[in-house]
DNA sequence: ATGCGTGCAAACGATTTGCAGCCGG
DNA sequence: CCGGCTGCAAATCGTTTGCACGCAT
């Protein structure tokens, strides 16, 4: 089906993402972009977003979209291919949960209204226990 | 709790918005500025956007964020508070669909990483008959 | 009268793209 | 060697904002 894309080639500055990638925190191109230069790295910014669209593509890493309309990316839990989170607003640190039932449950409606290529997204975001305690003094 | 934000004032423009939000498709700002306009009215785009904008913080509209970033606006079901859609990625034409049981498992997640302040978004996206019928020809 | 709402254009911030040179395969 | 990859800067794109003026209250 897929026309088989080219594979992406090696370079030092896609291996320098790949290496940054390595905390389980959803950040922004420009936040791992800063984080890479600030860590030595000379890689470009448009490198960057060109390096995690395609690593997106790949399945390499999760991308979700903020509510701001910002792209956040993470690398992705290896071999689970679909799941979803639990983000915190504040600090953007998430975690992983899995909403077994759902799945089922989007088919069904798709099928329902007999809408096809279903994809879903389910975001959960709320405050995260430190971030609580920050804000409430 | 909420200091009781000022009661929007009633102009024109403001009005033209409320009766141009009739249809039941999710469409960006732009294309509602550019449908007022092609009906006669002189609205500013900037208008459109902050209408729009203080329109959501009323619950008046709803509002989500596609892929691609862009917000996309509709008009809210009446009274109906809390509700989720499964719309089209290709015409934009959303029906809308009520997950009983997910709002519950919201809670027991959230509650079980101790986060508060919980929202979820739930996106379900496909392609509607419709608009498949159009592509596999 | 007052000051919120509006229009316009400039400002913005995130992301993309054109292009010349580099370098991995 | 050759085409994909990179860096840089300029270009887009959606959205926001500053400001002077008009109009709803």
């Amino acid at each position: 089906m897929t026309p088989s894309a080219p594979v992406p080639r090696m370079t030092r500055q896609r291996r320098e993402i790949l290496d940054a990638l390595d905390t389980r925190d959803f950040r922004s191109a420009q936040a791992w972009h800063e984080r890479l230069r600030s860590e030595g790295s000379t890689v470009g910014l448009a490198t960057v977003y060109r390096g995690l669209q395609s690593l997106a593509e790949q399945g390499e890493v999760d991308a979700v979209v903020a509510e701001s309309g910002e792209t956040l990316y993470r690398r992705c839990e290896a071999g689970d291919e679909h799941h979803h989170h639990l983000r915190c607003r504040i600090c953007g640190r998430a975690v992983e949960i899995d909403v077994p039932e759902f799945e089922a449950f989007a088919h069904r409606i798709a099928s329902e209204h007999d809408y096809g290529d279903i994809r879903h997204t389910i975001e959960l975001t709320g405050i995260c226990p430190q971030c609580r305690a920050a804000s409430e003094r």
